[in-house]
DNA sequence: ACAGGTTACTAAATCGTTTTAGTAAAACGT
DNA sequence: ACGTTTTACTAAAACGATTTAGTAACCTGT
């Protein structure tokens, strides 16, 4: 039934080596001096025989794959997932398949998908680190295997990596809330030592300090990264309920985050912008288009997913280019729930 | 530097064959003999030296890979991505991994993706397929690859299926609308022929007769299945303005649409539900939180997606198990788009 | 006419497993 | 005490490609 032609089927049938027929379908034919006519014969009957190379003895004998692997926190989020497309479309033109694992930000899971991507031998990897991967990525770098952080980095760890100007994202942030008069801004972060999510906080703290409005630890939430959406909100609603007249504004370091606080708001019939401003870092569909529109400093997640396909795939194509650190800009996108 | 440790270095390191190391560490040491102390001596060499097995050697031998192959439209879109997250949990679960792609409803990318699948010899295929697969497809069954559709399926393919039931979901969608004293329903779909978007189609003809409504052609509209949603936005734009004061309700088969519908009504002033009454098929964070919320008739993601690998899952591991079509629920979640 | 080069190929090794077909040595039954 | 099983292993083939190290046959210049 399922017959599988090999490469030394075509080799008989042409009556030829094995040898051949495997330098003329890789293309190798005139550099190994194989006559034009032989070479038309094996190419025809490849076709012909509908012969599929199998890459388990491709990979085998090579080492390569043509895959490159990518690590995200959760595929179904909305900034991962409009990166994974973009990686997965830029990967393709450039002739590479891509895996994708998530990480669920879980320590076993981490580790585990990371060897797990290794022994398939990916070509290369992009990873949006966790901080249990450390001592692998450790690893992968030393062992010298293409890799690109994105989104976040280890300032210890000698790598590419593509991400953002969180800092300065966070401060213009703040600066713009400050600039339309709100004076008591609350922070709503997850609880991780993630770098862009430091950031962010480092931002929000500087942002305060210029604006010279004071930093009210009580309004500062960290949220544990776990997964139940619904235990978020509930956090939050917790938190809001809490401190109510006590903060103007709410800023929020991720999307994921700024979808929960709405839904709190909404269940404590908090009012955005009346009652509250809320500017939330990185874009969605919510904010786009909800009433009303939440006023965001958004990523470039295009051209970061762009940027780490290329640096990547160089990476791979010639073992000795330098490491490639790419900072991007946010950009502000004013809406209507700051005033 | 990166010393690949191989079955024969634990060989020669436990001063036994290759043959009994690769027994021992397939678990298989009780049935084929081998002495207790022998198996934990190598187990403990196999863990010193840090062994990992080489998964092409093992897949040239023994074909398997252990690894699932997901195809979606999309996997950025709301639907897909939670839908993938939720494959992939389930698939690790049963000690599978997962590699996605994405058909982009692109008859080329459609084609080649399930054909790079097959080379890379998935142990199994969960797929929402496109019209462009269905010779791809009906190979892969004549092949007796395990393969589950999801979302959709052809009737003329007698394959395993998950999907929901799409007729009745939109037959009570409209019942809903008409139930609100509605009277002019426009529908907006893709211009596409899959199977699940022409259900959704006679469900709505079907809810408009058993309501005694009228059907009228011009406020039936097709959207290609392209890819810029600006586009998209666009053609509404167009559409909703010709029709103005025609309908007093949209219906749309699918969460994406129903979000370029939501920019279409916001770039054109009219106010949902007051001057026109919304309700969409599949759920979304913005129609959940959004104001006003919006009506929807959402599909069981998570159980779909459990099904469909269980499904799968069995089928790789007995060859002989039956065919299972699985047609589970939608539900109505009443929220204030409808009025 | 013959060394030396080029052309057009091929045989065999190799990648790292799993599996088939054994085989000595020990144990067992009568 | 001798044939048969069982135990505890092993050598070699196989999976399907790529690559190394050839080798005849033909050309070329002197």
């Amino acid at each position: 039934m399922a017959k599988k032609v090999s490469i030394k089927d075509i080799a008989s049938a042409a009556g030829v080596s094995a040898t051949t027929v495997s330098i003329v379908l890789n293309g190798r034919a005139r550099e190994m001096k194989i006559s034009e006519a032989m070479a038309k014969k094996v190419e025809k009957l490849a076709e012909k025989l509908n012969y599929r190379p199998n890459l388990f003895a491709k990979g085998l004998r090579t080492g390569k794959t043509h895959t490159i692997g990518l690590i995200v926190d959760d595929i179904s989020n909305y900034f991962f997932g409009h990166l994974a497309k973009v990686v997965e479309e830029e990967a393709d033109k450039k002739g590479y398949t891509v895996m994708f694992c998530s990480s669920e930000n879980n320590e076993g899971k981490s580790r585990n998908i990371l060897n797990m991507l290794v022994d398939k031998h990916m070509d290369g990897y992009i990873i949006a680190p966790t901080t249990f991967m450390l001592p692998e990525l450790e690893k992968l770098i030393a062992e010298k295997r293409p890799t690109v952080l994105i989104d976040r980095y280890f300032p210890s760890l000698n790598s590419n990596f593509v991400t953002v100007d969180n800092f300065t994202g966070s401060l213009e942030a703040i600066n713009h809330l400050a600039s339309k008069a709100v004076k008591k801004i609350a922070l709503v972060t997850n609880d991780t030592d993630q770098l862009q999510m430091q950031q962010r906080i480092d931002g929000y703290v500087s942002g305060l300090k210029k604006n010279k409005l004071p930093l009210d630890p009580s309004l500062v939430k960290k949220i544990p990264f776990g997964r139940p959406e619904a235990k978020q909100v509930k956090d939050l609603v917790q938190f809001f309920s809490r401190m109510k007249g006590k903060f103007d504004a709410v800023f929020f370091t991720s999307n994921n985050l700024g979808v929960a606080g709405l839904e709190a708001f909404n269940l404590l019939g908090l009012t955005v912008p009346d009652q509250v401003s809320v500017l939330c870092f990185d874009d969605n569909d919510l904010f786009r288009l909800g009433k009303p529109g939440i006023t965001v400093m958004s990523q470039p997640i295009k051209q970061m997913a762009k940027k780490a396909v290329e640096v990547l795939v160089k990476q791979i194509e010639q073992a000795d280019s330098p490491l490639s650190h790419v900072v991007l800009h946010t950009q502000l996108i004013e809406r209507a729930s700051v005033q």
